[in-house]
DNA sequence: CCATGTACCTGAAGGC
DNA sequence: TGCCTTCAGGTACATG
C-alpha cells in the first residue's frame, strides 16, 4: 500500500528519468483510470519536474499537469523502449513520450488514478499539509488535534489534516509515541503531541531511508521492493510480543482499518 | 461533527 | 481439485 515514503521514493526515482521529456500520447487501457479535466492538451507538452504533496504525485507539464495516486496496488515504471515492452496483464495506463520511452501505470486492482488537471490545487481541496512539510511542527500538530472529539487514529488516517500517513506508518507512530489508537484527540497532552509529532516524522524518514515498505503488491520505479517492512514493531505482527514489554501484539478493528498495537505500551 | 457502512476491484488465503 | 467466503485497505460518498 503506496504511503507518503513509498510515493516520494518513486517521485525521487522518476525526476531525473522523466524531466525534460515530450509528451506524445496518453493512452487509458482501462477507460477510469484517467480522469481528465483540463481542456488543455497534454500531447506535445514537455514535463517540467516532478513533486508531491501527501500521497499525491505531481507531474508539472508546461501548461497542464497530471497528477497520479496509486491508492492500494499501483506501480509507476519507466522503460527506455516502448516498442519492445511487452504489455503486462495489469497495465492500466501508458505514457507515450516523443523518444520512444513510456511512462507504464499499473494498477491490479484498479483503484488507482490520473488526473490531468490545470492546477495543482484541483486534486488538492479535502487534502492537509504534508506529513514531511517543513512549515509543520509539534505546537501546529497540537494546535490541530486539540479541537477534535475523533480517536487519533482516525485523525491520523484522514488526509484532510495531516497528509502521507496511511494504516502501516499510522500504526507504527503510534506505537513509537506509546499512545493507544482510539485516544481521542482533544485530551493528548502537548507532550503527547509532540511526543507523537515526533514519532511520526521518524517513522516516515526511516522509511524513506529504506525505500519504502513492501507488504505485497509495492514496488519502486525500477521494480524492487523495499526494505522497511523488516523493521516493523506493531503492523502485521498481532499476537507476536511486543519488542518493548513482550506483551503479545493485539489486532483489532478501528477507524475501519485492522490496527495493530500493544495493549501495555500504548495508554 | 463524527462514526459507520458500502462501493470501487482483484488475488491470496482459509475452510470444507 | 475446486468452490465459496473473507480479507487486504485508500478514498469518496451515503447514512444515522
Amino acid at each position: 500500500m503506496p504511503e507518503l515514503p513509498e510515493v516520494e521514493t518513486v517521485v525521487r526515482e522518476l525526476r531525473p528519468l522523466l524531466t525534460g521529456r515530450v509528451i506524445e500520447k496518453i493512452e487509458p487501457l482501462w477507460a477510469k483510470t484517467l480522469e481528465n479535466r483540463s481542456a488543455i492538451k497534454p500531447e506535445g507538452q514537455k514535463i517540467i519536474q516532478l513533486s508531491r504533496v501527501g500521497k499525491f504525485i505531481f507531474l508539472e507539464m508546461e501548461r497542464s499537469w497530471l497528477a497520479v495516486h496509486l491508492r492500494m496496488t499501483g506501480r509507476l515504471a519507466w522503460k527506455a523502449d516502448g516498442e519492445s515492452d511487452t504489455v503486462g496483464k495489469h497495465v492500466r495506463l501508458i505514457v507515450r513520450f516523443k523518444d520512444g520511452s513510456v511512462l507504464l501505470f499499473e494498477d491490479t486492482r484498479k483503484f488507482g488514478r490520473v488526473y490531468h488537471i490545470d492546477r495543482r490545487k484541483d486534486v488538492l481541496q479535502n487534502v492537509g499539509i504534508d506529513a514531511l512539510d517543513e512549515r509543520l511542527n509539534a505546537r501546529k500538530f497540537f494546535e490541530l488535534l486539540k479541537t477534535r472529539k475523533m480517536g487519533i487514529k482516525a485523525f491520523l488516517l484522514s488526509q484532510k489534516w495531516i497528509a502521507g500517513l496511511g494504516n502501516i506508518y499510522v500504526d507504527e507512530s503510534l506505537f513509537k509515541a506509546g499512545i493507544h489508537p482510539l485516544r481521542p484527540c482533544a485530551k493528548l497532552s502537548f507532550a503527547e503531541a509532540e511526543r507523537l509529532f515526533a514519532a511520526v516524522r521518524e517513522v516516515l524518514q526511516n522509511a524513506v531511508k529504506n525505500m519504502g515498505s513492501t507488504i505485497s503488491d509495492y514496488r519502486d520505479a525500477y521494480g524492487n521492493p523495499g526494505r522497511n517492512q523488516r523493521y516493523f514493531k506493531v503492523y502485521r505482527r498481532a499476537g507476536e510480543p511486543c519488542f518493548e514489554c513482550g506483551t503479545p501484539i493485539k489486532k483489532q478493528r478501528i477507524a475501519g482499518r485492522g490496527t495493530h498495537f500493544c495493549p501495555t505500551c500504548q495508554k
